[in-house]
DNA sequence: TGAAAATTTCAACAACCGTTGAAAAACACT
DNA sequence: AGTGTTTTTCAACGGTTGTTGAAATTTTCA
């Protein structure tokens, strides 16, 4: 009598995600070949073309498989935040938290694929070629609730503001997110990138004050 | 007799590092070929070998190229807001200013190179691969210089906020230099990547602020 | 149990990769 | 004019790429 193993229950198909998922994280679309992803899921280098087509749409299923989790979690902190704060609209503190405080999952899960997703994130927001329409198809549908919220904490701001202030949270957070080590080695060890308690004890409040400072006044 | 071409007098090797630069700042390291550059500057494979080496040489040099003159821009742009306001310490809005304001080089100049340079920027901030040790090698020392001064104008700070908060100011300006297009799309045209006048109106109020809400009490 | 369907393996395809050595051309300098 | 040096071209190397079609295996379900 054999005994099955004992973990590590998936379907190969997800062990490819997984492996494709932690390899372009770190070294982009074009850096790996589909035979590294399949020798790292233990499977050959034809079921991957078998499950998910090209080699594009292996990409594309990659992004795409932690987005709706992502998202989910974001509009539910979202509304929370409203109703708490109802009648009242929520505040921008509370806002940004709702956008930010779900990306804790990374911390909580044991394995480290939530980070690859988010260094994954950083690469396709920042890339030319992927950045405009995959960024846009996946999250702007949930960034335009998030700036609507935004704009009922801020009245007097108008729109082009708004979107200018997101830019900038954006940008933060997807580079903060993907722990490339740049600030540890600029800051001498000083600050550490999987420090999430210094993330956020910074960042909301910064963003909140960047946001008060240039949608208030008209 | 024939007639000179009448501008373009470069050499070949600079018009190799101008292709490669604007292949590399749109499609990564490993999204372009050396054949593709070759073929873009109108010169043989092999001669990128020779001027540069290996194909990381010559992705280092395309990146040193215009840090040199960029970090000197913004290093006069510092010391000239120090002495405007000596013997008064330079204020957060008017060093965060210097570090900005040279950026604009790239919409001055007739060709997109520095355009491409700043994408460049964008790729290398966020990647894991060249992030930690290319941006700290190029930028670091400088970087260091402006945290510093930062470090005068707002003396209750402790260092690791200054280097969070400088963290935030670095992946909000990489990727708004970069001009993905995503606010473009984002915003449905009310926001344009090269709109240079919105983003400095914006940002150096935005990250002044969220460095003054984050680095002053204690 | 048996047949249909889904999954996985295997081998191979044409195309392209970075890099190199040697020949050829252009240049610098006396 | 002639020599030594730098730049440029040419052709080719071994190795790797994404993708595919067909065979083999496993699973599904009546």
């Amino acid at each position: 009598m054999t005994v099955a193993a004992p973990v590590a229950q998936q379907s190969k198909s997800d062990r490819i995600l997984d492996a494709a998922e932690a390899l372009f994280a770190a070294k982009g679309f074009d850096g790996v070949t589909l035979r590294e992803i399949a020798s790292a899921a233990n499977v050959d280098v034809a079921l991957a073309s078998y499950h998910f087509g090209r080699k594009d749409d292996l990409f594309v299923a990659v992004f795409s498989r932690r987005a709706k989790a992502l998202n989910a979690r974001r509009l539910e902190a979202l509304t929370k935040a409203e109703t708490d704060a109802s009648p009242q609209p929520a505040s921008v503190e509370a806002v940004i938290g709702a956008f930010l405080r779900p990306l804790e999952i990374a911390q909580r899960e044991s394995d480290d694929s939530w980070h690859h997703y988010l260094a994954l994130i950083a690469y396709v927001n920042n890339s030319p070629y992927w950045g405009q329409r995959l960024m846009s198809d996946t999250f702007d549908g949930l960034v335009s609730r998030f700036i609507e919220a935004l704009g009922k904490a801020l009245p007097d701001a108008s729109p082009d503001q708004l979107y200018w202030c997101y830019h900038n949270l954006s940008g933060a957070l997807t580079l903060t997110f993907a722990r490339t080590g740049r600030i540890d080695r600029l800051s001498g060890g000083l600050c550490r990138s999987d420090d999430y308690k210094s993330i956020y004890d910074n960042m909301i409040p910064f963003m909140a004050a960047g946001f008060h400072a240039t949608c208030s006044g008209k």
